[in-house]
RNA sequence: GGACCCGUAGCUCAGUAGGUAGAGCAGGAGACUUUUAAUCUCCUUGUCGCAGGUUCGAAUCCUGCCGGGUUCACCA
């Protein structure tokens, strides 16, 4: 048994019929396969080459290619389409303008949707005003074997959607924009940030002490040092570790992975950006956090306001509300009381509230359920949620005035926590103390490598760790977490073999 | 891991009072020199996810497995 990625594809007649287009080629010394080098414009740009008003013979030459994706014989002439980066061009294949035979023997007999080709011609329209090209030649650069999905039902099918994405970015234009929007986020984000004198880092992926969050790490072997090692669950503990070195404002955009459930909102690896600045606290996070946001929405999405596929209107203008956690919770339970209660009697509340809550959690996680259950969903519009209780970040300062809570803020949109920020806590004694407090049977063991590097002093620093994912999410309005990842974890498929 | 739903041609999908399968597109042959899901004629395509069971007979009913989705659990 081997376990691949790819499903078993049984389609041979097609891909024999493909396969002996293929050989009939080599066997008549064209390679299906030619090397094609030279300078060629992007289907946009040959289109914006057409000068409006001028006779054909004015019009000027291009040179295009990409994927053949329409191919519409029509005996002695041809239109088809070719799709590259940018979109598509129509061109116009015509006998008489190829040389002697071409296009009986080999343009209409050789060629099949899917392959690869470049052509050259002149420009012009056609009475429907399609812009197109006249090809004088053309190249087969590329020999498809294996056939395209359907043409207007496209690919539907998730899982070949995830496990052969190159399939949905050929057919769903869609996809190919939410994904060219991703990259353009993070593009966006590089910039405010450099823009602000912050340092891109890289930190170690794989990790003997898994920390910074609370989750189930991956375990993975070193061979060379004869040691299991855990790949990184978040980027927070190295990145402090730099700003002990010295640096004062640094960031990384990196895969973290937590070993957990896959759902909607959840994918095995997924990409945060975390960023640490000195002599800053959470409220200069919020303010980075929210220009962050709004310049990245702004230049990828060109506005403010971002139209859920539920037609709710998210407005990322402005400036956000704040609330504080404890306010949320009383709010949300109608219940002014609910701090005093014991956990008993919070346990018995929140789930007369319709909470399943589970009997054996702690007083301040039953609340936190209630908070995630209740309260998240209905954070639509973006809401920085401050002072959460102290048990929830064993990373942050406490706030100055209230020992119960943090100086934090959750930062919610979209019913979903997408960044959440601190006061960095710089206090070795108290940092070990809070570790301590957590270190439970199956939270991590503790990092002191990284009390070690607080020991030496910290710079009161600002700290934000911002799940891309979800951004994107809420920006493109995709459904899944999965429709903003090009490959989603998936379980492999089993083949004999 | 639990619950629910889904898996039929390369692709998108029809097909249950159980009688071993259809359409469109794709593919093959032909016609057609401005098409827009081009059109027209003819033709081909399937271990009905896999393995068992019930039955004279299973795509259809039952069980298990594989894969996927939704949701819950888990989740700083």
């Amino acid at each position: 048994m081997t376990d691949q990625t790819t499903p078993p594809d049984n389609s041979h007649d097609l891909y024999a019929v493909r396969l002996q287009k293929l050989e009939e080629l080599c066997a008549e010394g064209r390679n299906p396969f030619a090397a094609n080098c030279e300078q060629r414009h992007t289907s946009e740009e040959a289109i914006r080459l057409y000068k409006e008003g001028a006779p054909d013979e004015e019009q000027p030459r291009v040179k295009v290619a990409g994927r053949l994706v329409v191919f519409r014989v029509m005996g002695k002439a041809s239109f088809i389409k070719l799709q590259d980066r940018d979109g598509q061009i129509q061109c116009y294949v015509t006998r008489d303008e190829l040389p002697e035979g071409e296009y009986n023997t080999y343009f209409k007999k050789k060629l099949d949707l899917g392959d690869i080709i470049g052509v050259e011609g002149r420009l012009f329209k056609t009475k429907t005003g399609e812009i197109t090209v006249r090809a004088e030649s053309y190249t087969l650069v590329s020999k498809s074997l294996r056939p395209l999905p359907e043409k207007w039902s496209g690919l539907k099918n998730d899982d070949k959607i995830y496990r052969q994405r190159y399939l949905d970015l050929i057919m769903n234009q869609d996809s190919r924009r939410r994904f060219k929007q991703r990259a353009n986020v993070i593009r966006a984000m590089r910039e405010y940030l450099w823009a602000r004198d912050f340092t891109e880092v890289e930190t170690p992926v794989l990790q003997g002490v898994a920390g910074g969050a609370a989750a189930r790490p991956f375990i993975t072997h070193f061979n060379a040092l004869d040691c299991d090692f855990y790949m990184r669950i978040a980027l927070e503990l190295y990145l402090k570790r730099l700003l002990v070195g010295g640096e004062d404002r640094v960031f990384e955009i990196g895969r973290v992975f937590r070993n957990e459930g896959l759902s909607r909102r959840h994918n095995p690896e997924f990409t945060m950006l975390e960023l640490y600045q000195a002599y800053s606290d959470f409220r200069g996070m919020m303010e980075l956090t929210q220009g962050l946001i709004q310049h990245v929405a702004e230049k990828v999405i060109g506005s403010l306001d971002i139209e859920r596929p539920d037609g709710t209107v998210i407005q990322l203008g402005g400036e956000w509300r704040e609330a504080k956690y404890k306010d949320l919770v009383l709010e949300a339970t109608g219940d002014p009381d609910w701090f005093s209660h014991d956990r008993a009697t919070k346990l018995e509340k929140a789930r007369a509230l319709g909470i399943d809550v589970d009997g054996e959690l702690e007083d301040y996680e039953i609340t936190n359920n209630v908070f995630e259950k209740l309260i998240e969903p209905t954070l639509i519009q973006p809401t920085f949620v401050t002072h959460i209780p102290r048990e929830l970040c064993p990373l942050a300062k406490i706030t100055q005035d209230d020992e119960t809570t943090i100086d934090v803020f959750e930062l919610c949109i979209n019913g979903q926590e997408i960044a959440p920020a601190y006061s960095e806590q710089n206090d070795p004694i108290i940092q070990r103390k809070m570790f301590e407090e957590q270190v439970g049977e199956d939270v991590q063991d503790m990092d002191g490598d990284f009390l070690t590097a607080l020991e030496h002093g910290m710079p009161p620093a600002g700290g934000m760790g911002l799940g891309i994912d979800r951004l994107i999410i809420l920006l493109t309005g995709a459904e899944s977490i999965r429709d903003t990842i090009l490959f989603p974890s998936l379980k492999p498929l089993k083949q004999e073999g």
